[in-house]
DNA sequence: CAGGTTCGGCTAACGCCATTAGCTTTTAGC
DNA sequence: GCTAAAAGCTAATGGCGTTAGCCGAACCTG
């Protein structure tokens, strides 16, 4: 019997792309198995379990959306930048939603956590969209909440099926970057301010 | 041995209790048997299996988060509704983590579904939200669409405590619902239209 | 090229969970 | 009070994650 030849890199990439196929509430240790052609036991010798699976799965997917953001965004500024950021983040939503689901709960252990330190990257990623538009420093940390919201609550909202109803989902999307861009020149403009709402 | 006096609606009410407190991941039947002093088998004499008992519960949070965006919008009209139907959102979500959770990736059967019904009443509410604002037709869809996506995303990041750094959550979602505020604003004054995005 | 060690596969077995079948007892209706 | 439906139970099945322990392949050393 000759052997497979994995080792922990191959056996997360394949659960990923299994998780994209089948759903990541549908991804099992057998079934991760079948498709490498290996019993299951033998994945422990490669990953601590199924929970560990995860979090690497995890840690790829973010790993994966901030170089997609982050390369998207590379050469311009401003509105453009937030657009290619937001399109590609969405993008790789609808591409691999088994793999992003699984960042969807996740909490690193500690800083050093391969999950923590691709988050940063993809937070990274947006901060450089928000350089652009000249925020002030105490607004800054809304704004990132506010983008990654918008992006986060989006895309998974549609890979989840979320928008029954008629209207066209990219022209939605569209609409919703600018929607994103006028709010941020305002910021600059000082209509937002960090302060307590007006009254 | 005396009867447990259960029905369904008293198991699906416990069962979206016990998945606020262990996470809805962690909500089994056998746990939620124990919590009801009955066997587990037993629980199948109220509900058709844990498929549809995660269903009805995503039902019940629908349905609830429904009345308490509802009933939180009554009375107010423009920033003041918006405001407080974002909050009303939100503290839905951390307060009911498990049910909401419940909600995320189930599509309703038919447009009777219990869940699509309650679905439908809680984007009622946002669209009073938004009447206030006077948006023309074609933007409404794409405004709903942001609001709920700006709701569910913030929320659930931060039900996930996917906010690790510095800044204030709260006073981030004020600044949230402000910045929102502005642009719905923009978009009744035709800053921002329909059409594809500015060049 | 020989021999030992490490490493990656395997089978067997355990426990937990969801689910079904079939029995018993309570409860409600006539 | 009798009957029938409803609500609880025990027992059993199958699938899954996981662990223990075995065995052969691959690699490294001399």
């Amino acid at each position: 019997m000759p052997r497979a030849g994995l080792d922990p890199a191959a056996v997360v990439a394949a659960g990923a792309a299994l998780a994209d196929e089948v759903g990541f509430a549908h991804l099992t240790m057998g079934l991760l198995a079948q498709r490498l052609g290996v019993r299951t036991p033998s994945l422990y010798k490669h990953v601590g379990g199924q929970d560990d699976l995860n979090r690497r799965i995890a840690a790829l997917a973010m790993s994966e959306a901030a170089d997609a953001v982050g390369g998207a965004v590379q050469g311009y500024a401003g509105r453009d930048a937030l657009a290619a950021a937001a399109r590609a983040f969405r993008a790789f939503v609808l591409e691999h939603p088994g793999r992003y689901a699984a960042t969807i709960g996740v909490e690193p252990a500690d800083r050093d956590d391969p999950m923590a330190v691709a988050a940063r990257r993809l937070l990274g990623a947006f901060t450089a969209v928000l350089r652009g538009y000249e925020i002030a420093e105490p607004d800054v940390d809304h704004a990132l909440r506010m983008l990654r919201s918008l992006c986060h609550g989006f895309a998974t909202l549609q890979a989840a099926d979320g928008f029954q109803w008629s209207a066209d989902i990219d022209e939605s999307f569209e609409w919703l970057i600018t929607f994103a861009d006028r709010g941020l020149r305002a910021v600059r403009t000082g209509d937002v301010s960090s302060a307590a709402p007006s009254p």
